[in-house]
DNA sequence: ATGTCGCGTCGTACGCGA
């Protein structure tokens, strides 16, 4: 089973892109984020037609995350639990039904938090402790599981080609760095740096000032597994090309093969 | 440090009903 996350940068510029990619790679499930769309803009059939169940979270503008699978979604929740005052669509959930496994996927749109100091910082830090919440209780119910999307967050000085540039951004500052590792630390397995060590492998390039031509990245895009996937998984990577292709989001998608 | 992009709103062009 193909499992992928991609930041598509709004549906409505990626109506072609998209399409293409999935027939391409062809993956079982994805997890989208920033689909800057409400549901009702969704363009759902483009999606249906080629065999995939379509669960959106959207909001208008800004944000929005949803999942395609071409295996059955079960049990739907949208909304990081921890806060019923959050209205920003950033988290959805859903039970894939495999052949042999159940598994639990969460995919998630992790906040910028820039500028920092700031209320967009603290809505970041407070966002990945209700995370950390979520992810104990999921472990506590020893349910299989992962979380992946777009974290905002730069784990590592090789995970970015201009770290300095970074060392005070909210993407890397530590503070940001520690709040993930906490996440990380309850037994969480990251599945493409499990699987490949290089430095320099990169998920998102900005639209601005030639960074893709230059391979000014940063690698942002993760998927959490906990153990139980961590066993099943068979390959990971990032679909690097796709960021050359014609009218690009700024990420590109990253993904893992699980033998389930 | 900056060589961008997507979206909503508003403005404009245009189709529609009267």
């Amino acid at each position: 089973m193909k499992i992928a996350t991609f930041n598509i940068n709004g549906i409505k510029a990626r109506a072609q892109a998209l399409p293409d990619w999935l027939d391409a790679f062809q993956p079982d499930v994805v997890l989208l984020q920033e689909i800057k769309s409400v549901d009702e803009g969704f363009p759902r059939e483009l999606f249906e037609e080629r065999g995939y169940n379509v669960e959106v979270h959207g909001q208008k503008s800004f944000n929005g995350v949803g999942i395609l699978s071409k295996l059955p979604l079960e049990d739907v929740t949208r909304g990081l639990p921890g806060d019923d005052t959050d209205e920003q669509a950033r988290w959805i959930e859903a039970t894939v039904v495999g052949e042999r496994e159940a598994l639990r996927i969460c995919g998630l749109y992790l906040p910028n938090g820039n500028p920092v100091p700031g209320l967009k910082y603290d809505y970041k830090l407070a966002w990945m402790a209700r995370m950390q919440k979520r992810a104990e209780a999921l472990l506590a119910e020893e349910m299989p599981f992962l979380m992946a999307g777009d974290y905002n967050i730069i784990p590592q000085s090789e995970d970015a080609a201009r770290p300095d540039a970074w060392r005070e951004d909210a993407l890397f500052r530590m503070e940001s760095r520690e709040a993930y590792r906490r996440i990380l630390n309850l037994g969480l397995t990251e599945a493409f740096r499990a699987r490949d060590p290089r430095p320099g492998q990169y998920s998102f390039w900005d639209y601005q000032a030639g960074a893709w031509n230059r391979n000014d990245g940063i690698r942002i895009d993760h998927f959490l597994m906990s153990a139980a996937v961590a066993d099943m998984m068979t390959d990971a990577g990032i679909d690097r090309d796709v960021r050359g292709l014609e009218k690009p989001s700024d990420h590109v998608p990253v993904w893992v093969e699980l033998a389930a």
